[in-house]
DNA sequence: GTTGCAATATCTTTCGAAACTTTTAGAATA
DNA sequence: TATTCTAAAAGTTTCGAAAGATATTGCAAC
């Protein structure tokens, strides 16, 4: 018998103070029912969506060096996992590669925001007419409630808000999924997520560089939402496009 | 020493009779000058690039399973190195994933077709609006050689074009990015190039049921290119936007 | 000093095998 | 025959190490 015990023995690293703890679920545990269009995946389908995370909330700067030494202590996952999801932010435009250098986080830009800002306006105003013209019952209910819910963190005092930002940011993301979901256009969807996304980005951006906070947002949301619920596409689209454009304007300012 | 030579050699296959032999090449030799933009990349670079091809060509037909075991000996390549591409895949539409059961070639279909053609007619025809109006005398240079190495194929006999017909598809993809390419907004660029490589897809579909060609394309190309270099962004986008039209409502046609 | 070259160190890329899952096949039971 | 359980087979996912590049350092020559 080979000597050789401890050559190939996968064991994960209890945890790292991450948050979320989930480990060994691969998917479901084999017998709860199929789980509807979550499709939970493996373990480096999450670690997708937290380098995502971690890029969107500057926990590495743009233009940042990623090297896989430092992912793997990070993440705790190997060198293969790392590459696989990194490719994959590459397509989406977070990262890019370069041939034998690695990858570095996307630059960020003026150029690039304003970009990004006119697409994603474009995309969410069709995607909401086409959702308030076929949206039924669950769809109202379920915007009513994701309003409620961003609201909730949204008159809040500004020390907590600022506390809580992470959850806002979730929030935030969900209520503007809500608006849309009951459009058709797969695709348009998408795109539409892949521009929220990257925008998403910017607004952490500002919400570093910002001390002060004024704060309408609140306002603007139960706007977009009593519109949207009220089948009024004119109005609902023309704020929304207020909404998006006047946030990103302010996030122009900090770039400078 | 040890006598376990053959432990990991890396030696490639010599060739599998794929057509492009670019095998050994890392990127520049070392001296030539850093290649203007293109940043050749890594040999897992061409292979997203050849597994693209392979998807867009049916090669691999619709929901097809796409098992490692038979993609390393296609390609000569690695599982590591495999997932990475197929990753990116997945991120452009052209593959899905599901927990533990592998990688699909994504499905096609009428609706998912429409969408498609909706969405590039769009984004071409803005960024055609755009370059049209940036668009300097070594653009239109390029509009006029790539129209002329298209329509020197769209000019031969039917068997002489079906026979060249990779071809075809290069010079007509160089063509359409050539109308483009003086438009300033990358994101639109970027938009634009993955839906034209969806729909590249399905316009194989259509070459591959279609017996008989009409081949009126010969002339709305030309059309489209003197109208574009006439600087005439309405009768250009019109002609553009029917052109594209057209041909995918003959691929519907297919699909059935 | 500074320029050029070689040696070293650091990091990236690729690979195949081990661990793990799902699917298939077969046997046992009703 | 149909159903359920078990075992083997087939396939996927993850990992670390070897091979290959790039960046850094050290040293000499000018």
């Amino acid at each position: 018998m080979r000597e050789s015990e401890t050559l190939h023995t996968r064991e994960r690293i209890p945890d790292r103070g991450s948050g979320s703890l989930n480990f060994q679920l691969k998917k479901t545990p084999r017998n709860a029912e199929p789980r509807d269009e979550d499709a939970w995946l493996s373990s480096g389908q999450d670690l997708l969506a937290r380098l995502r995370a971690d890029i969107v909330k500057h926990t590495f700067a743009p233009e940042t060096k990623l090297k896989f030494s430092d992912l793997t202590e990070r993440y705790g996952l190997g060198i293969g996992t790392l590459r696989e999801a990194l490719s994959q932010l590459v397509s989406e435009g977070f990262v890019t590669l370069e041939a034998g250098k690695g990858f570095r986080v996307a630059p960020v830009s003026r150029r690039d925001l304003a970009e990004v800002t006119e697409h994603y306006i474009a995309f969410e105003k069709r995607a909401l007419a086409q959702s308030i013209a076929a949206g039924d019952d669950e769809w109202e209910t379920r915007i009513v409630a994701s309003f409620h819910s961003l609201s909730i963190i949204e008159d809040l005092s500004w020390a907590e808000r600022m506390r809580r930002h992470g959850d806002w940011v979730d929030r935030h993301r969900r209520f503007h999924e809500a608006l849309v979901a009951a459009c058709a256009d797969r695709w348009l969807l998408r795109l539409r997520s892949l521009m929220f996304y990257q925008l998403e980005r910017y607004r952490f951006l500002s919400k570093m560089n910002r001390e002060k906070s004024p704060t309408r947002k609140g306002t603007e949301h139960r706007a977009i939402m009593e519109a949207t619920v009220g089948r009024d596409v004119q109005k609902a689209t023309a704020l929304l496009e207020r909404h998006v454009r006047e946030t990103s304007e302010s996030i122009l300012g900090t770039l400078a």
